[in-house]
RNA sequence: GCUCGGGUGGCGAAAUGGCAGACGCGCCAGACUUAGGAUCUGGUGCCGCAAGGCGUGCGGGUUCGAGUCCCGCCCCGAGCACCA
């Protein structure tokens, strides 16, 4: 009672063997039909008010070379089934996926096998295009980007002038992080313990001029919407470090020179202890060092600033010895009245809070160190520990706990102008320079009449010309500069002689507002569409790796909100809902090209279908822990699709379904739902399995209206397998399986009739009594008592008896 | 050091404070088979013949009842880190 539906030849079998489920065929069949009907297209109009628009966003990959990775796949299929499912639901799903294809990777993997990024990349585009519609990802294509694309990265260029217009994007010159390998600037975020996050080379400091955007500007705001913000906890924890908000307060130290008092002002979180600052810090680089010197001590600090200054960034940071040197000032503790000496070191950095520090040894472990080897007092400000702590030797702050300190001591100093409370930001902004090939020119040119000119949005894109030779030197400067004819322009503005900004700017540039790109991806006019970008944005849904947890997403999030504050956008934030995924690892360990474990997509879509790999994915874990690919586990999730597909070839339309199989079902239509929305994708797939054995349980033919729905519950999971048998049962061409909806829950058929009660006796579980649903304590206790197996362990009246209806009956005695 | 996650059978893992181990892998036994690395059925936390006892990293606590809540540790993973 099938109908054929594949093209493809199917197995030769006798024809006493039933059809067998046979996954390539069925899924190069449905692959093709969804491209032949368009059925992941979407109308972006979303002229239906009954299907509201839902955009579902997944992180779009690089390019590789190499291919589709097994980690890709895991991020995709989790975030296709949510859309799938949403679909399902009844909404206008909308997701879309694209390439981020400029970028030091590419680059250097060009420069590795002798090729050219502009040749290499389309052909990688064009395989990944082939290994993700046979993964079945419901993708429209026709709304995708490729950020190495003229037509997409002359709007990165178009963002880049929005900053630059509302005065966000500047430069300075700039110790930098160098990486001596890869030959650029790297952003903070893209170093990793002092090394290089993409080769490991350790990173050098250098001084470059560099464009910045003035991420800092917006640390407290990108803070404060994490409050409300509906995303993991361990993404919005990850942003709150990077961010780094400290409050405290700036309090101003009066060092005496021969030309009179000049004033340093330090930044404490402790304000409480400042009776126990016995000397001040200067970072070396600190504008004030110069003033204060007094000349005895002149050759010593400027040979310690030397030092320093020529120190690279990485051992500043990882040479934990402290050093410093005196510099013959005194201070005035403006708590105590009393002089205090005036020191430099390497440990107070220049970038953070003011420069300068008051330094309370006695309860800060980095001041103590210094203290010690130095010889400098140590005056204890603070006894007791924790919620007992009290100030003491503090004058009238005596017996204040430390909080109570902060606030007083703080209002007190204010009150003679010498303190005020303020709040400090880690964040640094954010460096966009590359001086690298493969990015999209900064769109600025260099005039010698008109100065810094930005390139009219007319004249975009600034079009990045094909360089035989792309490899970066040491010069500092982009391979860009050799192509004397791009280099060399007409000023926009005056028309005289000018050259261009050689950097590129930052991958991260482009990738930070590719969301809003694709509604409008087919527009040459504008870079979002007014209209598009209302119906879509902001993202209802985005999923995506935790790697991303500070990059991508704070600079799309800063992105999103320059552009607002610009009026081209009306939110704030970009992304609604973002959950983390986990990582997935192979046989319990990384999955790493050096160790040979690296999973194929290709071989293993080939040896079990589409549908059971992605199934098994998703199976492996809790979607948001990651979890391990066992190569044995596999063929359990492929004999559950068999069964599925065993079931709907066999199923009958005769008679009526049986009640206790509808009541499971009812059951498995909430939970899958429930679980699909939550991403526990593991326990709905177990959900499934389980129904299915009930379904099939001792070989019974199945209902038909037993087993349809199933399909519809599985559809998200194994799209083609879905497709296939919902076609068999109405239709070849009928709706799609994604059209029809999601099976109606009825909860008066999913009630069970009766209750297995748990009985305890004193909180041991002896045994358990089956009552009707509705059944009281009474009934409860009188079942329990006519089980000797639990009456035994009752002696006499219990003391006290706890009920819980449809659950348990606890007997204590 | 600070901030998050997480520690449960042989393995991957389930569990609104209410029968710990659902579901799957593996393993054991059986059925069907010329065959089985196919399919189906049953079993499978540990100790014990059994009755029963013991079990969610360790130690306490709250509760009629704790994997789950509280306190203190230990271990693993991630983020931040001379950030004042």
């Amino acid at each position: 009672m099938t109908v054929p539906t594949s093209s493809a030849p199917t197995q030769p079998a006798a024809a006493s063997e039933p059809d067998r489920y046979d996954p390539a065929a069925v899924e190069a069949t449905w692959q093709r039909r969804w491209q032949e009907r368009g059925t992941n297209h979407v109308d972006l109009t979303a002229g239906d008010p009954a299907r509201p628009p839902y955009y579902q966003l997944m992180m779009f990959p690089y390019p590789s070379a190499e291919g589709l990775h097994v980690g890709n796949l895991f991020a995709f299929t989790g975030t296709d089934i949510q859309g799938r499912f949403m679909r399902q639901q009844g909404r206008t799903v909308f997701q879309p996926l694209g390439f981020d294809a400029f970028g030091i990777h590419s680059e250097n993997y060009a420069l590795k096998v002798g090729a050219h990024p502009m040749t290499m990349t389309p052909r990688n585009v064009a395989n990944f295009r082939r290994q993700l519609d046979g993964a079945g990802l419901m993708v429209d294509w026709r709304y995708s980007v490729d950020t190495s694309q003229p037509d997409y990265y002359r709007w990165t260029q178009w963002v880049f002038l929005q900053l630059h217009k509302q005065g966000l994007a500047y430069k300075k010159k700039a110790a930098v992080n160098w990486c001596p390998f890869d030959k650029t600037v790297l952003a903070n975020e893209q170093v990793i313990d002092g090394h290089c996050e993409r080769c490991g080379t350790a990173v050098e400091q250098r001084l470059l001029e560099q464009w910045f955007f003035r991420i800092s500007d917006y640390a407290g705001r990108l803070l404060d919407d994490l409050e409300w913000l509906d995303w993991s906890e361990t993404t919005k924890t990850a942003q709150r470090n990077w961010i780094g908000r400290s409050t405290g307060a700036q309090v101003d130290f009066a060092i005496a020179t021969p030309e009179g008092d000049k004033v340093a002002t330090v930044f404490t979180t402790r304000v409480d202890t400042i009776f126990g600052a016995t000397y001040l810090v200067l970072a070396p680089e600190h504008p004030l060092v110069d003033v204060v010197t007094t000349p005895e001590q002149r050759a010593a600090v400027d040979a310690y600033r030397e030092a320093t200054a020529r120190q690279d960034v990485v051992s500043r940071k990882i040479d934990k010895e402290k050093t410093g040197v005196f510099t013959g000032a005194t201070a005035t503790n403006p708590a105590t009245g009393a002089p205090i000496p005036v020191w430099i070191a390497d440990y107070v950095l220049m970038e953070y809070g003011t420069g300068a520090i008051m330094a309370v040894p006695a309860h800060d472990a980095r001041d103590l160190e210094f203290a010690e080897k130095f010889a400098l007092p140590v005056v204890a400000v603070v006894e007791g520990e924790g919620a007992e702590a009290r100030l003491v030797g503090s004058a009238q702050f005596d017996g204040l706990t430390v909080e109570e300190g902060k606030q007083a001591v703080v209002a007190w100093l204010a009150e003679r102008g010498a303190a005020r409370a303020t709040t400090n930001y880690r964040l640094h902004d954010w460096c966009i320079s590359r001086q690298r090939y493969w990015g999209p020119p900064i769109p600025i040119v260099y005039c010698e009449r008109c100065g810094t000119v930005p390139v009219p949005e007319s004249q975009l894109p600034v079009v990045l010309p094909f360089l035989e030779d792309f490899k970066p030197d040491d010069s500092g400067v982009s391979p860009l500069a050799r192509d004397a004819q791009w280099y060399h322009v007409a000023c926009p503005s005056c028309g005289g002689d000018a050259r261009r900004e050689t950097d590129v700017s930052d991958t991260f540039l482009d990738s930070s507002w590719y969301f809003l790109r694709y509604p409008s991806a087919d527009r040459a006019d504008v870079a979002f569409d007014r209209e598009r970008t209302k119906t879509w944005l902001p993202v209802n849904s985005y999923i995506g790796g935790n790697e991303h947890a500070v990059l991508h997403l704070l600079y799309s999030r800063f992105v999103t909100m320059a552009l607002k504050d610009a009026g081209h956008l009306d939110f704030d934030e970009p992304f609604a809902t973002f959950r983390a995924h986990g990582l997935i690892v192979r046989e319990g360990a990384k999955m790493s090209k050096s160790k040979g474990n690296v999973i194929n997509p290709d071989d293993t879509i080939e040896r079990w279908g589409a549908d059971t790999f992605r199934t098994y994915l998703m199976f492996l874990g809790p979607y948001e822990e990651g979890g391990d690919f066992r190569d044995a586990g596999i063929s359990g999730v492929r004999r559950f699709l068999d069964r599925l597909y065993n079931s709907a070839r066999d199923m009958t339309s005769e008679g009526a379904p049986d009640r206790a199989v509808m009541r499971r079902l009812h059951q498995a239509i909430r939970k899958v739902g429930d679980d699909i929305a939550r991403l526990s994708y593991n326990t709905a797939i177990a959900e499934m399995m389980s129904y299915v054995n009930v379904l099939r349980q001792g070989e019974r033919t199945p209902h038909r209206d037993e087993v349809l729905p199933l399909v519809q519950l599985a559809a998200a999971f194994a799209p083609h397998l879905a497709e296939e048998l919902w076609a068999r049962a109405h239709g070849a061409d009928g709706p799609s399986v994604f059209d029809a909806g999601w099976p109606l829950y009825d909860s008066s058929l999913a009630a069970e009739a009766s209750a297995t009660i748990a009985v305890q006796v004193n909180g041991k579980t002896r045994g358990t009594v089956q009552l009707a649903k509705d059944a009281g304590q009474e009934q409860a206790v009188a079942a329990a008592m006519a089980e000797p197996g639990i009456a035994k362990f009752v002696t006499g009246e219990p003391r006290k008896v706890i009920f819980v209806a449809g659950r348990l009956l606890n007997l204590v005695v």
